[in-house]
DNA sequence: CTTCACTTATTTGTCTTACAATAAAGACAA
DNA sequence: TTGTCTTTATTGTAAGACAAATAAGTGAAG
C-alpha cells in the first residue's frame, strides 16, 4: 500500500510539506461548495482522523489558514469559517515591498483608481453626505495636520465602492502610504479641498468617467509630489 | 515575574496566541529593515532560543509566513525570505468568495481598470507588440474558443502596470473570472477584438486617460453579460 | 422559579522528545 | 579533476502529555 503511494506522488517543483496538502485539501472544501461561510468545522481530533495527519501538522495547516484569515479559532469552542475577505494578510505581505516605495504608491493608485469607478456606480447618498462633511472638515481645519481627514475622505470612497474582496487591500496600502504623509508636510490644504471637492461632484453625478479622471488627477498629484521628495531624499 | 506578565499582557481583542506573536514578530522585523528579501533566517533551533518558544508554536509561525508567501523554506537548507509578493495566497482568500460572483467581477474590473492606466505610463514597445499579437492571434481564429487569448491579452497588460505590488492579485481574479468564461461561450469574436484594438491603440499612444475609457467600456460590456447570464442561472 | 456561583468536561494552546527525510558539504578514490 | 560515497545539519512528521480557557451543566441561595 505504502508502496504504490510513493509511486504516485507527484513530485510537484514546489515542495509539497503535509501541512500545505492539509491547507489545499480544505481549500478545495470551499470552493467546491462543501464548506460554507460560517460553517463550524470538526474538532481537530476528528480532522487528524479524518485526513490522516498528525496533530502538529493539522495545527501548522490551521495556523496558515488562520493567518490568511480563512478561518477562525476559538479556544474551546471550535474553528470557524470566516465570512469576508480579512485585510491583516496583504498588510504582512506588504511588509516584502516595505523598500519599494513608489510600487506602494502606484498599487495604491492604481486600486483606487478602480475604486472610485465602481464608487461611482453604487455610491449612497449618506456615503456623499460623509464625503462631503470630510471636505467641510478638511476646509475648517487651520492647521496643515490633516492626514486623518484625507485618509478618511479615501477610505470612505473605498467603501462605497462595496466590493468585500478589495475592501481588505485598499487600507493596507493607505496606511503604508500613510507613513510617508506624516514625513512630508504638507501644506496644499486648499487645493486638496479643491481636488476632493471635484472627486466629490463627479460622485454626486455618479458619474465614473469623471470620477476616475478627476481622482487620476488627484492621484497623479499626490505621487509626484511624494516621489520627488522620496528621490531628493 | 510571571505574575507582573500576566498584569502586562494587552487584552487585545482577538486571541494571541504565541504563533500569531511571533508572525508579529518576524514580520515587524521586515519592516523595521532589520531582515530584507532574499536574507536566510536562523536554524528552527536558534530562532526557538532566540524568541523563546518551542518548536511547535515556531514552526506554525514559520508555515502561516510561508503560506503567505512572505518566507521560503527548503529542507536541510534553511529559510529564506522572499523577494516579491506571491499570488496564492489571494486565491485560497478568494475561495472566501467563490459564491459572490458579481463581487469577484467587480474587483477584477476595479483592479484592471487601475493597472490599464498605469501601463498606459509606462508599458514598452515589446510589450506592445505581444499585445497585438494577441489580437492578431484573435482575429484569426474561426471557432469561438478564444478564452486563453483573450486572458492573457489582460495578463499581458496586468504585466505591463509593472507592479510588483498588485502583480499577483490579477491572476487570481482573472483564473476565478475565467471559470465562468468557460461556462458562457462567447460568440463576438469580432466584438472583443473591435474593443481589444481601442485598448491597445490607446496604450500605444500612451494615453492613461484613453486607455481607461476603452477598457471600461470594454469591462462594462463584459460584466453586463456575465451577470445577465449569471441572474439568469 | 429565578439567579448566581461553582464544577465539569471539551477543545484549543503549548511543550518535550524522538525519529524520518532530505540534501548540502566534505571525504575519498578513480 | 571528477564522480561517488558518507557524514551531518536542517527541516519534516509523529506521539504523548499537560495547561488554559470557556461553554455547558449543576447545585445552592434568594
Amino acid at each position: 500500500m505504502d508502496e504504490f503511494k510513493h509511486d504516485v506522488v507527484v513530485k510537484s517543483v514546489h515542495r509539497n510539506t503535509l501541512s500545505k496538502q492539509v491547507v489545499e485539501r480544505i481549500v478545495q472544501l470551499l470552493t467546491s461548495g462543501q464548506l460554507k461561510p460560517g460553517d463550524k468545522l470538526p474538532s481537530e481530533m476528528e480532522l487528524m482522523e479524518m485526513l490522516e495527519v498528525s496533530r502538529p501538522v493539522l495545527r501548522e495547516a490551521l495556523s496558515s489558514l488562520e493567518t490568511l484569515e480563512v478561518i477562525k479559532r476559538k479556544t474551546r469552542d471550535g474553528t470557524y469559517i470566516n465570512d469576508k475577505i480579512g485585510s491583516k494578510p496583504f498588510s504582512v505581505m506588504l511588509a516584502l515591498s516595505v523598500d519599494n516605495l513608489p510600487a506602494i504608491i502606484e498599487a495604491r493608485m492604481a486600486l483606487e483608481l478602480g475604486l472610485v469607478t465602481m464608487a461611482a456606480e453604487k455610491i449612497t447618498d449618506e456615503q456623499l453626505a460623509k464625503l462631503k462633511k470630510t471636505i467641510e472638515d478638511l476646509d475648517n481645519r487651520t492647521d496643515n495636520d490633516y492626514g486623518d481627514i484625507d485618509k478618511q475622505f479615501h477610505h470612505l470612497i473605498a467603501i462605497s465602492a462595496n466590493n468585500p474582496v478589495v475592501e481588505g487591500m485598499i487600507d493596507s496600502l493607505i496606511i503604508t502610504h500613510d507613513k510617508v504623509n506624516s514625513q512630508i508636510k504638507m501644506r496644499e490644504r486648499e487645493l486638496t479641498v479643491q481636488h476632493h471637492t471635484a472627486i466629490y461632484e463627479a460622485l454626486a453625478k455618479r458619474d465614473p468617467q469623471e470620477a476616475f479622471t478627476q481622482m487620476y488627477h488627484h492621484l497623479s498629484y499626490v505621487r509626484d509630489k511624494v516621489l520627488k521628495y522620496y528621490t531628493n531624499e
